[in-house]
Order: structure tokens, then sequence, then C-alpha cells
DNA sequence: AACCCTTTGAAGTGG
DNA sequence: CCACTTCAAAGGGTT
């Protein structure tokens, strides 16, 4: 459990998480980045098809080139559907570039430097590891020289003079692409890597795979070559003060929907009133943070029969053979304690509403990728209020499961009193009388001596190993984190100076060199640009939004 | 109606 | 100990 230091302590930016990088990227990349993946939707498709079908031959022994070896733990996709979105992604960002990853950060790279670039396209990792090495060095720098200061000030000035309207009817929808990419690539580059991930559902640019993140890090200019990179392969998110750290690369970030007009909810993200806070007020009567709390104030019953019936904590767990019948009655009376919500989910139920009126989205699928986006985007000072707030809610959770037991032993007792009265050690251990409720599961019928008892415990408010060593959301799932939706911010930047191209001098030329990224108002061009892209994929992908 | 999708984090389970 | 799985919320979409 996320727990803060005590407040004063100075290892708010510490515990960065490592990310072991793979030098798999390149190689992975090849196939995927020889396809220009220009957005052409039945290219994409047909592509797919030829993806799966290089993976069955793949699994089934012959290694295709487009394919990489299976023994890649990192690449693993659980499902199905990751891996098509990975396919689908690789197409349209040719599997290199996957955005410029964190924005917010004060120092934007140049790219245009010394070419990172390998020939075949890949990004030099030496390059990367230098740059990332950079990075630790910035990392020194104090937090309050770090956006979240600077990028209070709202830019909406600047946002509302970018028109946001793209022009569906005059540009080819590689227009974003031949106009920025082919300036700053003349070299042929194939563009097709500068292009974010897409989600094949929503559209939303998704993050990148680690492996592939590593080679997108921006350079420094003067750092190439020169650094060794002891530290170069460390993630290279939340490197300060729980800052993502996003750039900008020239070129831009060809979105394979450009011409798609916005409408006036979209526009209207990028009025003023798009704080990067956005912190809501508190809610009338709520909890402090304004969140209901379900849980506590009026814990729902809610039966959840499958889950409660296939869970072996269960009155199974007694040894008392029951009919199905008969266990579905008591697990219907068993009151279902639901988990506490994490804090991400404190802070899902606290923005959503807001993220559903400022995106006309109202597919959850979409808006918590926003979400998810915007909680990353948060500085570890305002995730920190939902940490706290997930660890009471833990807290509250462990005591009512410390009652749940009696209460449970006492119903249990009371109705095999009344029934047949059958002796539940016919089946247990000798160890395990029967009064006892305990589930191996780890149910919600735990005594409280469980660890998460423990863990919670109010008398114990230091926070555990676990709770301390997780640097608010950055130690878990390597490959989750690394995503991070590093490069959202960048390419929503890359987007609204795409979109403003028409009547603006493009500005991407000019992010050739260190810019203050506190001009943008990262948590907005988030929206913006997430509301734009799953709009597009509604427009694009009427009903393919799933493709399976 | 049931399930899927999508996110992060906590907790449980199994090797 | 680590990797993996499940489940919390939410609600439109899909089957």
């Amino acid at each position: 459990m996320p727990q803060l230091p005590p407040a004063g302590s100075d290892d708010l930016g510490a515990p960065d998480e490592l990310i072991p990088f793979q030098d798999e990227g390149d190689e992975q990349d090849k196939g995927a980045g020889r396809s220009s993946a220009h957005g052409d939707l039945d290219e994409l498709k047909s592509s797919l098809v030829h993806e799966s079908e290089n993976r069955r031959a793949s699994a089934s022994g012959s290694d295709s080139e487009a394919e990489r070896p299976p023994p890649q733990p990192r690449e693993s996709f659980q499902k199905p559907r990751d891996y098509l979105a990975e396919v689908v992604r690789r197409q349209q960002d040719g599997g290199f570039f996957k955005g410029p990853p964190y924005p917010g950060y004060p120092f934007l790279m140049i790219p245009e430097l010394g070419s990172p670039y390998l020939p075949n396209g890949a990004l030099s990792p030496g390059g990367a590891r230098t740059y990332l090495q950079m990075k630790w060095l910035l990392l020194d720098v104090p937090a309050g020289a770090t956006l979240k200061d600077s990028r209070s000030p709202s830019p909406a000035h600047l946002l509302n003079k970018v028109p946001v309207v793209q022009h569906a009817h005059h540009m080819h929808p590689l227009t974003p692409l031949i106009t920025y990419s082919s300036d700053h690539f003349s070299s042929g580059s194939p563009p097709s890597h500068l292009s974010p991930e897409i989600d094949p559902k929503t559209g939303i640019p998704r993050p990148p795979h680690p492996s592939e993140l590593s080679p997108y890090y921006p350079l420094s200019p003067g750092a190439v070559g020169q650094i060794p990179h002891a530290l170069g392969w460390l993630a290279p998110h939340h490197f300060r003060q729980g800052q993502p750290v996003y750039s900008i690369l020239p070129g831009g970030f060809r979105h394979p929907y450009p011409a798609l007009a916005m409408n006036a909810s979209m526009s209207s993200l990028m009025s003023s009133r798009f704080s990067p806070h956005m912190v809501p007020p508190p809610a009338h009567g709520l909890h402090p943070s304004g969140i209901p709390h379900p849980t506590i104030v009026s814990p729902i019953v809610k039966q959840e029969p499958t889950q409660a019936s296939m869970s072996p904590g269960g009155n199974s767990a007694l040894g008392v053979w029951k009919s199905p019948g008969s266990v579905k009655k008591e697990e219907e009376k068993k009151p279902h304690i639901k988990k506490p919500l994490n804090a991400f989910m404190l802070y899902m139920k606290e923005m959503r509403a807001k993220v559903v009126a400022e995106c006309t989205l109202k597919e959850s699928a979409a808006i918590n990728q926003i979400l998810g986006r915007r909680w990353h985007s948060l500085s570890r000072e305002e995730q920190a209020k939902y940490y706290e707030l997930a660890r009471k809610e833990r807290q509250l959770h462990s005591q009512k499961r410390e009652k749940q037991p009696q209460q449970q032993i006492q119903d249990m007792e009371s109705s095999l009193a009344s029934k047949s009265k059958k002796p539940c050690v016919q089946y247990l251990p000798i160890e395990k009388p029967c009064d006892s409720p305990a589930s191996s599961h780890g149910s919600m019928l735990d005594l409280p001596a469980t660890p998460s008892t423990a863990l919670a415990s109010p008398a114990a408010p230091a926070a555990t190993h676990s709770e301390q060593a997780q640097p608010l959301s950055l130690t878990t799932k390597p490959e989750a984190r690394a995503q991070l939706s590093l490069h959202s911010a960048a390419f929503l930047s890359s987007k609204a100076a795409a979109s403003s191209s028409s009547s603006l001098s493009s500005p991407l030329p000019l992010l050739s060199r260190p810019i203050p990224f506190a001009t943008m108002t990262h948590t907005a061009l988030l929206t913006v640009e997430v509301c734009i892209n799953a709009a597009n994929a509604r427009s694009v992908f009427p009903s393919q939004s799933r493709f399976q």
C-alpha cells in the first residue's frame, strides 16, 4: 500500500521505478516499422490479419520476421485483444516512436541533433541512455522548479488561440505527417514511427510498451554519446516529484485520423476551465475528498453470486457439503464487503463526472483511459491525497472484516443449530475447527490476523514496507507503469500544434530547442487529445470498435 | 441479462 | 519472493 512518507519527507522523488528496458524494441519493430501504416484502415485490417497469422505461425514454430520470438516476458500480452491492440498500434506508429514521453517536463528535447535514429529508423540505444542519464541529473532540480508550479498558470490563452477544428476538407489524412515529419525528417526516415499508438477501439493513443519507449526518449543535444549510461535504462517516467516527463519531438505525431472536426465540447476543452490540478472542490457532506464512501457509510450488500459462489473460501471451506442451491442461498445471505477502493478508484469516482462533462464521451473505457492518464499527470502531492484516502478505506475495510467473521460465526452457528447440526469437523483437519470462517482464499471472511488487517491497523499508522516502498503508483506492473501514457501530452501538444498549423506558424520547429513546457496545460492537453482520438475512433471505426 | 471494455492499485494465490 | 489473477467503479457497447 502506497503510503506517503511523513510530511517533510524528502524522499518523494526517490523511489522512481526501474524499468527493465529491453533492447528488443529495435528488432521487434523492424517488421512493423516497414509498413508505412498510413492509417489506411483496409491496409491495417489486412496487416492485422497478416500479423495474426504470423503470430500463429510463430507459435507453431516458424519464426516470422514480423513476429517476435515468444520468450519475451515483457511482451506477453495476456489477452488476445491486447495483442491485437498491439498489432494495430504497431501498424499505426510503425512500432517505433512511442511518443514523446512526458509532458510537463521543463526540458524539451530535440531530436534533430545528431539524428539519434539509426538508418533503419530505430533510435540509438546509446542515445536514449544518454538522455536518461541526463534526466537523472535533472532530478536534482528542486521540486519548485518543476512543472507542477509552472504549469499552474493556465495556458488557456495559448490554447484558445489554437484553432482546434481540423481542416477536414482540405487536409489529407496524412497532412500532419507531411507537414511536419517531412520537414524535419527530410532524410526520408519513415514518419510512421512518429505516431503514437492508437487504441483500436477508442482511438486513444496508448502508452507504448516499455521496450519501445526507450528509443524515443529525447536526447539532450550535448549529451549524446558523452555521458555513460550507468542509469541509462532506468525508468524514464516519474523522474521527478511524480511529474511525468514529457517531451515533444519535432515532426510531431501523425494521427491516423487527423481530419477530424472537433465538436463544441471538445473545443470547450481548450478553455481555461481545464486546470491541470483539477482537484475538484470537495463535495458537500461527503468524504473530505468529496468521495462518497459506500462501503463505509452505507455498505451495500451487493450480491455477486458467481464470484461468491466460486470462492473457495466460502462455506465450502468449512467442509460442509451443501447442495448448489443451498450454497447459493448461503452465499446470498453472506454480505459481500466490497474491496476498498484504491487511490485510483477514488480518483476516478471523483473525476469521472468532470471528464464526462468535458468530453462528450460516455464510454467508461475511454473515460478511464483519460483518467488513467490524468492520474499519472498528477503530482505526487495530488496523488498522495488519494493514497491517503485509500489507506483509510482499507483501514475501514479491515475493521469491517474484523467484525464480519464474528457475525458470520454467529449466523452460521445459529443456522447450523437450526438445521441438521451435521458436524462440520467431519471434513476438516483437526486443527481447523469449523467455527473459523477464515478462508484460505483470503475472502472477506478472513480473520483479523491477516496481514491486511495488521497492515491497516489504526494503531499502526506507520506505513508498511509496501506502503513506504510504493512511490505512488510506481512500483507494480513495470510494463504498465512504463506505458504511463508517456507520450500523450506531447502528442497532444503536437496535435494542437498541428491543428494550429493552418493559421499559425507551425510551432513544432520551435521545439527543436528546449522550451518551457509550462506553457501548456498538460492535463487539458491530455483530455483534449483523448477526446479527439476517442471521437475519431468512433467515427472511423463505427462498428469496428473491437478487433476480435 | 450478462458480459466486455478500460484504468490503477490492493490483495490473494500458486509455484 | 515473484508472477499472476481478481476485483474494486463506471456505463456504454456488445453478445
